[in-house]
DNA sequence: CCGAGGATGAGCGTACCT
DNA sequence: AGGTACGCTCATCCTCGG
């Protein structure tokens, strides 16, 4: 499967497409909903996988896009889903799409030789601070400017490891709170868990103006609001993607296994929504009995969300990049078998009705 | 003081792209 | 040829209850 360059999707915001010329896609028949569905994982997966996973979700063509297009940081995904595109609208205002608009403060002391326009993709570890103050000796041992060499190592760490100048010679990794400013969430959505853990869960989550361009389409078919199933949830990126385009969220039932990432969730839901949260723990655990029951009684899911682990696709794992059959990456398939689920209860549903 | 368990830090190759 | 990647492991440090 080849990957698009550059990586901007089916459309980008801004683009100027005339009525005519629409990009309406044929969609595979047994991929229309209901329900919506929205799967996403890391591009750079080891070759075969997006096929497979193409394969196990009706054959749709999946959608490449960088997210550097949305914010000031690149991160490359790709998302198969049978949501329309042909009317999306961008969350407004924009995010800022280059490090000097992001963080302003840090232009004075940014060096010319330091050419980076953007970061490089958010992840989950950060710097330490014995790399920081190696950086620091250097630069202060050295003149100014720097010798080439010199140079090309602090750029070289920079972005490996996503720095900034925060002062004269000197660098330091983003803050979680900034973190969540360029992934587009909540000021301190993370706050009161450990660093580690913020930096985890973040490094882990979605990009939300990126999201919530997908899910623009869907406030005007669901006006009275929608029922979500969300599986490995994180942190709520795309509830919080969902809220911010004023789409309201009837019932969500948010699948996540870190006690951490759904305490995080559960408060900010507390603080902004008044319908109701069904937190369940293991994907492995939502059983076709269980989702028959409550698609019942709550009349059906309109959109199943799930972003599934990335640890055994991605370039970062030195151990265990196993791909589909990984640990963790192989979960996968329980998006596929629930979707399945709730796509066949839905369709029995309406031949009943 | 002592030990368990959580938090932190240093070091770790490769596949696949341009 | 160069550059990037929603990470993992293990040793060590820290914290807290007993």
């Amino acid at each position: 499967m080849p990957l698009p360059n550059p990586m901007v999707g089916f459309n980008l915001p801004g683009d100027r497409v005339k009525p005519m010329d629409r990009y309406i896609r044929l969609l595979p028949k047994q991929a229309i909903g209901p329900p919506f569905f929205y799967y996403e994982n890391v591009a750079l997966a080891p070759k075969g996988v997006w096929a497979t996973i193409s394969s196990f979700l009706y054959d749709i063509q999946p959608e490449f896009i960088d997210s550097k297009f949305f914010c000031a940081a690149a991160r490359k995904r790709c998302y198969i889903h049978n949501l329309p595109i042909d009317s999306r609208s961008p969350l407004l205002p924009f995010a800022p799409r280059t490090i000097h608009d992001a963080f302003p403060c840090t232009k004075q002391w940014w060096p010319s030789w330091d050419i980076r326009a953007r970061f490089n993709c958010i992840q989950t570890c950060r710097a330490s601070s014995a790399l920081i103050e190696h950086i620091l000796d250097a630069l202060a041992n050295s003149e100014d400017p720097p010798s080439a060499t010199v140079q090309k190592y602090v750029l070289g760490q920079c972005r490996k490891w996503n720095l900034v100048w925060v002062g004269r010679h000197r660098v330091a990794p983003l803050e979680p709170d900034e973190i969540e400013f360029l992934l587009g969430f909540p000021k301190d959505h993370t706050r009161g868990i450990n660093s580690t853990e913020r930096y985890r869960s973040l490094g882990n989550s979605f990009q939300v103006h990126t999201v919530a361009y997908h899910f623009s389409v869907l406030r005007e078919v669901f006006p009275n609001g929608m029922n979500v199933l969300s599986l490995f949830s994180e942190i709520g990126g795309a509830e919080i993607a969902l809220h911010k385009l004023g789409i309201r969220m009837k019932t969500m039932v948010s699948v996540e296994v870190s006690k951490v990432n759904r305490s995080v969730l559960k408060t900010w839901w507390d603080q902004t929504q008044t319908w109701t949260l069904i937190d369940i723990a293991d994907v492995k655990s939502i059983t076709s009995d269980w989702l028959e029951s409550t698609i019942k009684e709550i009349g059906g899911f309109d959109l199943v969300i799930g972003g599934s682990p990335c640890n055994n696709f991605t370039g970062s794992n030195r151990y265990h990049r196993g791909g589909l059959e990984g640990e963790h990456s192989s979960l996968f398939y329980h998006y596929s078998r629930i979707l399945d689920c709730v796509k066949y209860s839905s369709q029995s549903v309406m031949q009943r009705v």
